[in-house]
DNA sequence: GACCTTGTTATGCAAGTGTATAAATACTCC
DNA sequence: GGAGTATTTATACACTTGCATAACAAGGTC
């Protein structure tokens, strides 16, 4: 055996070494839940070494909480990434937001084992709890916006609350069907969930979101 | 100071015991977290020392799963019990299910604290998938079997893939507004989950299920 | 090429973890 | 009351955890 020499390594852009820290973090939860994302299983699989982390990062907490940060943002913006791609009625664009949050990449074990071991936790912690809210609640004001639009179109009108609770419901509707599907996704066929989440929502409005025939993508 | 001798003790009964740790470490989960219920932490709270753990269960890991089983089962059990109470039409067995659910004490932080810390452990944890797996699928079978029951008293029919697809929204519904109410309690007035879960199962079943003016409990 | 900055590694540490083991004590049976 | 049993305590051990620190080297600058 030769005596092995110092590790070799490459100086990693800043951002760079940031995203790939945050990336194993997310691999590491997903895999063996929030316990298994030591800071040693971490560095381990961003290809470093775990005393790196504390150079970026003041603690494993901050670590932690850069990745539910990061994955509450992807949330958001791929959801209203459905929406900008729609840009023709407002019952497309509904359809398509129930559709986005209940598929690939947001119905995502990765995800939902991060935010399981969050949620915990938020009414503990301020700032998590903070994080939270402010994704919940941007969540929520956009499915009421997108209701009052399809309720207008239609010629329909709604009063604040039942605006209110018609989000709440749906808002619901999604949690649960993507809750369903993060855990047990084996369970449900290809497009099911979606599917399911489209009828439901179509069924608490009381309006027809696809024109007959027309399938998901 | 004199010295303190060996701590005094009592011994229980072999079944008391167990339930008292395992009441123990729902304590320390609800409390803290997953992360919080160390074999100490637990012991600590039972008023025992750690090492009587280990004469109880196998591993610390028996004594979570078990922990997870009761309050499984325990939720299961006080969501039928709504059903027992109310063997009138299926229209009010199902509102009686869906109410029930959407109140005290079943929406409670502290059962949701319980969730939340074991629900993130579940996929990498075969036992635990087991046991939610179970549990999940009688809740849902539960709903079916209510909701097939009120399509039949009117008079409809509805093929299997029907109603396992309603069963899916309706559970999927009642889980979400399930998780707002326990997160965020205070954003809701007073029955207002309840209610808006009402009316969301009437518009996805298509069904009335309380004659008007006629107010839940 | 020599120097300097700082990203990166290597090593160590104190605290906490689950578990193993033996001693001590409470309770049962006679 | 005394012996026996098995519940319970006490202690120790091996291991992991997050974090601190110092040595090191990669890459830029002159």
């Amino acid at each position: 055996m030769t005596e092995g020499g110092r590790r070799k390594f490459r100086r990693e852009g800043e951002e760079r070494r940031r995203q790939d820290l945050i990336e194993a973090t997310l691999d590491c939860v997903a895999e063996h839940g929030l316990e298994g994302a030591t800071v040693r299983a971490i560095a381990l699989r961003a290809g470093v070494t775990a005393g790196l982390i504390r150079h970026y990062f003041p603690g494993k907490e901050d670590l932690l909480q850069a990745a539910y940060a990061t994955i509450v943002k992807r949330m958001t913006e791929q959801a209203k990434a459905a929406l900008v791609m729609e840009d023709s009625s407002p019952h497309r664009r509904l359809a398509a937001f129930v559709a986005a949050n209940l598929a690939a990449p947001i119905i995502d074990v990765r995800i939902f084992s991060l935010w399981a071991g969050f949620i915990g936790r938020v009414h503990a912690d301020p700032d998590l709890a903070a994080t939270h809210r402010e994704g919940y609640l941007g969540f929520r004001d956009e499915v009421e916006a997108l209701v009052a639009e399809v309720l207008a179109a239609d010629g329909r009108t709604a009063t604040q609350s039942e605006l209110r609770r018609h989000a709440i419901a749906i808002n619901a509707v999604i949690d649960g069907l993507w809750i369903e599907g993060c855990m047990a996704g084996e369970m449900f066929g290809a497009g099911e969930l979606a599917h399911t989440g489209l009828e439901a929502v179509e069924a608490l409005l009381g309006v027809e979101l696809q024109s007959e025939g027309e399938a998901i993508q």
